[in-house]
RNA sequence: GGGCGUUUAGCUCAGUUGGCUAGAGCACUUCGUUUACACCGAAGGGGUCGGGGGUUCGAGUCCCUCAACGCCCA
């Protein structure tokens, strides 16, 4: 023995040697992956994380799965990728870094300009980059970090000008008037996916617009209700539907469906609806009637305050069973408003300012804020007794995520996708199976949203991303536009793969009205391919202009899988690893970067970019909410590294990821003085300082939302859950599973293994490796993470820790059987760690390396070990070791232990008291237990006194039976009467009842036809042996005297 | 309103195509420091599988329905 071993310690200290052991992997080159090797190449690309902040239990999740899978192909042969990088993360990143400058220069972005702006923002990456890579290298990511990419850097713009160009050349992507989310505090366009609603108190305000000229019968005004009244400004008509008798009709139907349908409780609310509804038919029918012949006589009304006619229109938006049955229609400041809009062909008046102020068009109302414009229009129309009535109501009020700011729906021009085609190849990968989702039932959410085929709008008013290469100049005529093109012509940098030019035609036709809105007849875009082109210099000496947006960052990682390896060079990257093979993430981005990435791979590469997508599940805590800093519930994955390793870490993730669910953590806090642990609450998880619960202690500790001095000089508390801790229990017991092994290689020799040298525990032993090696192997091909865990966990404790190594401390101790013993011992443990790699990469690494320096050749044939663990390789038990026969017959033994444990315990018997026992069983079972005698000492301090098919129970004796078996613990001197004939009784009663079952069953005629023989016959099989059961277990209460 | 998911032991979760007495970890009870491990060992208690109905010889598993919770879309 080395003296390396006895040195051991029995903690596994993860501290030093993760650190050590990562330097001796990315040493070794082994994360590297090679463009040109003859191995068949496995890709992963890395969601990239945003370099907005740290990362949170979500990534270690995600990383760990895509690590493990990693790790298992690189051992498995594959020539593995995984791609590394991060997102630049336009809105949120900008935002961040804005509000940083803001509280410490007091300065806004435009105080700064775009380029310092822009210099701030790389800065921050540039640290945050660094430090996120740096906590996946603790996590012990294999990424290959020679190509870590960011989306924005040359490759990636690369990338994502030449795409843009070639869909700008293709006229999939244009420039056109759109309603968008409009956050007025970042003044920026946000996307569908980053506005939440949120519940308000609000009211509904009644207004009433004038008839112009009623007719007699004719109402003098309309009643219109909203929750803007301050965009009545910038109404350009009032709708009533077209036929108030139908959609009325249909309602009443629908409300009848559902009274049919609906619980009994229910059902006087909805009665009490329909009574409401047909009340209303009955005042209002004839009135809507009539609305809808004024709209169609052409009628048209005053818009107070405005002073201008607007018509009166049909459509069926206006719902004839809410309010008045009428609705203002404001085109450029509502998304419903907007469509009745484009179907009536009406004017779209924008009364709004980038900043939310109101503009020109809002009149007297110019240069207020929305809110006091609101609160003027409503003061006006009452003093002009156009205020109906005001009613207070809850309102879902659009917010920006990023700002928290109420939106706004804004009319402006935005560069969009064209989806049509794009998505339609995007479903069609999905469908025929090109790529596949697992679980599958997130394709149906995949399919469904590109189904929809809605238009991608592409551009946002930022300054942190990728700048739109676009340069556009306005004409008034069509000559005017030809000139132009024929200038951008004249020049010889001209290249028609690399320039491309699109004509928009303005959709305001009336040339008046352009001059007084200030419109151009037509614009003129060019977008040029390359960053510097000579063409950029002459398009701005003749007046062009570069388009001020940036991409939305999904752009740019919708190119991720090819633009990291190169594209659009034809690099020999791009030849061996595209398409990659699997994508594992979350599903909140399905939609938005999963579909935008096949679809985009196959525009660019004509080939998925990915075969598979496995979803996982997402962390909750204790109360089913998602984690997160600001609330308080988010576990930091670096203090669990700190507190646990980065192997406990990375199995507690691992076991959690089932794909059935979402995962519950409860989170604890651990106080810092005491290590004392106690539940997060709703209400602790609030406070800056939190006093430690436990009695002696009573110290208090800060926590993230400590700011006063105070609290900011008291230590943290950490923020945890047990799940680590059975994690890190695991480990431990694997390292010291292993240390007491290679404390037993005394003298090992490194031969090859005869098989028939293997006793049964050997047998056993290899039959559990190699139906646990395959059972791993298929959990990981299909994602089930968990059951890969749950299975090694088992194996691991209950197989080999609690079976094999207590009964080779026997065999070590015999000269003859010792050699034998170790080369067994040292290849289960040699297989285990093999198994373990992907979960726990360091400790399972620095066991082999401890290992390899006292037996460097431990091999089935006695061959050598590889170097270092991580490209060993994978474990592939020849499946013919995997026998259902050994494994029964070692079940033999295992339960003759368990027996005789049982009734120690039951008997009160001290461990430390030798007994005696017997065996009844059939003469094979005598065979192949009998070698085992010894080990019943060593294990239970129980002597195996007699075996064989003629046994009989000693005269005072507790008796078990189990299977096959039946076991006499001789109790002479020892019995605890009353505790036998209460184990007796118990038993008893569950095999009366048990009996009872299997009776009814069998006596059912229904049962003993309908069912299978063979089921039949089992259960027949089962009762006779229950009642052999019984008759023992009378037998023995009758021997004490029951 | 539409879609998806979940409901199994005190807690967190497994439970494959319906088929022996429904499992694991944690927590709990009792015993134990036997020279790998107390981050350990041995034994034990604890479940009407959300409610109701149906199909079947047989349902935690399949179907219908109700309820609660969660997520996504509108």
């Amino acid at each position: 023995m080395t003296s390396t071993t006895q040195e051991i310690p029995t903690r596994f200290d993860f501290d030093s040697v993760q650190p050590r052991i990562y330097e001796m992997w990315e040493n070794g080159g082994w994360f590297q992956a090679e463009s040109d090797s003859e191995k068949p190449p496995y890709t992963i690309v890395i969601p990239p994380p945003n370099v907005t902040g740290a990362l949170h239990l979500g990534h270690a999740l995600n990383n760990t799965l895509q690590d493990v899978v990693i790790r298992m192909k690189r051992m498995q042969g594959f020539n593995t990728l995984w791609m590394p990088g991060t997102d630049h993360a336009g809105i949120a990143t900008q935002a961040r870094v804005e509000k940083r400058i803001k509280e410490i220069d007091g300065l806004t972005r435009h105080d700064l300009g775009r380029e310092k702006l822009v210099e701030k923002i790389w800065a921050w990456k540039d640290q945050y980059e660094i430090r996120i890579l740096g906590q996946l290298k603790q996590m012990g990511c294999s990424c290959d970090w020679s190509r870590t990419r960011f989306t924005l850097d040359d490759t990636c713009a690369r990338a994502v000008r030449h795409t843009f160009h070639d869909l700008f050349g293709k006229s999939l992507i244009y420039r056109g008037k759109r309603l968008v989310n409009w956050d007025t505090f970042l003044q920026t366009t946000v996307s569908d996916d980053e506005v939440f609603s949120k519940k308000t108190n609000g009211h509904f305000w009644h207004l009433l617009y004038p008839v112009i000229d009623p007719k007699p019968g004719e109402p003098a005004h309309i009643t219109v209700a909203t929750t803007r009244p301050e965009t009545m400004l910038g109404d350009t008509a009032v709708a009533v539907h077209p036929d108030p008798s139908a959609a009325l009709k249909k309602v009443a139907s629908e409300l009848n469906d559902k009274l049919k349908k609906c619980a009994e409780a229910e059902k006087a609310d909805v009665q009490a609806q329909i009574d409401a509804l047909n009340q209303r038919r009955e005042d209002m029918l004839s009135q809507l009637e009539l609305l809808r012949d004024m709209a169609a006589d052409g009628r048209k009304l005053m818009l107070p305050l405005m002073d201008r006619e607007i018509p009166l229109v049909c459509d069926q938006w206006a719902k004839p069973e809410l309010g008045s049955g009428c609705v203002k229609i404001t085109p450029a400041h509502d998304p419903n408003d907007y469509e009745v809009g484009i179907r009536c062909g009406l004017e779209m008046i924008n009364i709004m300012n980038a900043d939310g102020t109101l503009n020109a068009e809002a009149g007297s109302y110019a240069g207020l804020t929305m809110k006091q414009g609101r609160k003027k229009v409503v003061a006006d129309l009452e003093a002009l007794g156009l205020l109906d009535k005001v009613e207070d109501r809850e309102i879902e009020l659009p917010t920006s995520d990023r700002s928290k700011t109420p939106i706004e729906p804004y009319l402006t021009d935005q560069w969009f996708v064209r989806m049509d085609d794009l998505a339609q190849s995007a479903m069609d990968a999905v469908s025929d199976g090109r790529v596949s989702i697992t679980p599958e039932r997130y394709a149906k959410g995949y399919l469904s949203w590109l189904g929809e085929k809605r238009d991608w709008p592409i551009s946002r008013q930022l300054w942190w991303g990728h700048q739109i290469p676009v340069w556009s100049q306005g004409c008034q005529s069509k000559a005017e536009s030809e000139a132009l093109i024929e200038k951008i012509g004249g020049v010889d940098s001209w290249d028609e793969n690399a320039v491309s030019i699109q004509v928009e035609n303005c959709e305001e036709e009336d040339e008046a009205k352009r001059k007084q809105l200030d419109l151009p007849f037509a614009t003129v875009h060019v977008c040029i391919r390359d960053q510097g082109h000579d063409m950029q210099a002459h398009l701005e000496s003749i007046g062009f202009v570069r388009e001020d947006d940036v991409l939305d960052t999904w752009f740019s990682s919708a190119l991720w899988p090819h633009s990291t390896l190169g594209w659009p060079e034809a690099t020999a990257d791009l030849k061996t690893f595209y398409p990659g093979s699997t994508l594992i993430t979350s599903r909140d981005i399905i939609t938005l970067w999963v579909a935008r990435m096949v679809l985009m791979g196959l525009n660019n590469m004509d080939a998925i970019p990915f075969e598979r997508v496995f979803i996982h599940p997402k962390i909750l805590d204790a109360y089913g909410e998602t984690m997160s800093k600001s609330k308080g519930n988010g576990i930091d994955p670096l203090d669990v590294i700190e507190k646990f390793g980065a192997d406990a870490l990375r199995y507690a993730m691992a076991d959690l990821a089932t794909d059935t669910q979402d995962v519950r953590m409860p989170v604890q806090y651990q106080c810092p003085h005491c290590e004392h642990k106690f539940d997060q609450t709703k209400k602790n998880r609030e406070l800056p300082r939190v006093d430690c619960p436990a009695k002696e202690c009573g110290k208090p500790f800060k926590t993230q939302w400590a700011e006063s001095d105070d609290d900011m000089a008291l230590d943290k508390g950490y923020v945890l859950s047990e799940r680590f801790e059975v994690a890190r229990n695991f480990v431990n017991k694997l390292w010291n599973a292993s240390r007491f092994a290679m404390m037993n290689l005394e003298g090992y020799q490194a031969a090859p293994i005869d098989p028939a040298d293997m006793t049964l525990e050997d047998r056993w032993l290899m039959s559990r490796l190699a139906a646990v090696s395959a059972k791993v192997t298929r959990a990981l091909d299909g994602f089930r993470y968990a059951e890969a865990t749950e299975t090694l966990y088992a194996f691991a404790w209950n197989d080999f820790c609690s079976f094999f190594l207590e009964i080779v401390k026997d065999r070590l101790n015999n000269d003859q059987q010792r050699p034998h013993a170790q080369r067994m011992l040292v290849f289960g443990l040699d297989t285990l760690m093999r198994m373990l790699h992907p979960f726990m990469p360091f400790l399972t690494e620095e066991i082999w390396q401890i290992l390899g320096q006292i037996a460097p050749e431990r091999g089935m044939d006695g061959s050598a070990a590889s170097a270092c663990l991580i490209q060993a390789s994978w474990p592939e038990i020849d499946p013919s070791y995997q026998s259902d026969a050994i494994e029964s017959q070692f079940a033999h033994f295992q339960n003759s232990l368990g027996a005789v444990r049982d009734i120690r315990a039951r008997q009160k018997i001290a461990n430390k008291k030798p007994i005696n026992f017997g065996i009844k069983c059939s003469a094979e079972i005598t065979d192949s237990l009998k070698p085992m005698g010894s080990y019943f000492s060593r294990m239970a301090l129980a002597e195996l006194t007699d075996i064989g098919p003629d046994v009989e129970a000693p005269a005072v004796s507790a008796n078990l039976i189990r299977d096959d078996l039946e076991i006499f613990v001789d109790l002479d001197g020892l019995i605890d009467k009353e505790a036998e004939k209460a184990r007796l009784e118990k038993e008893k009663a569950q095999v009366i009842k048990n009996i009872g079952g299997k009776k009814g069953k069998l006596s059912s005629d229904k049962f003993v036809n309908g069912a299978p023989a063979e089921i039949v016959q089992r259960e027949r099989d089962g009762l006779a042996k229950l009642e052999q059961q019984l008759e023992k277990i009378e037998a023995s209460l009758k021997v004490l005297g029951a």
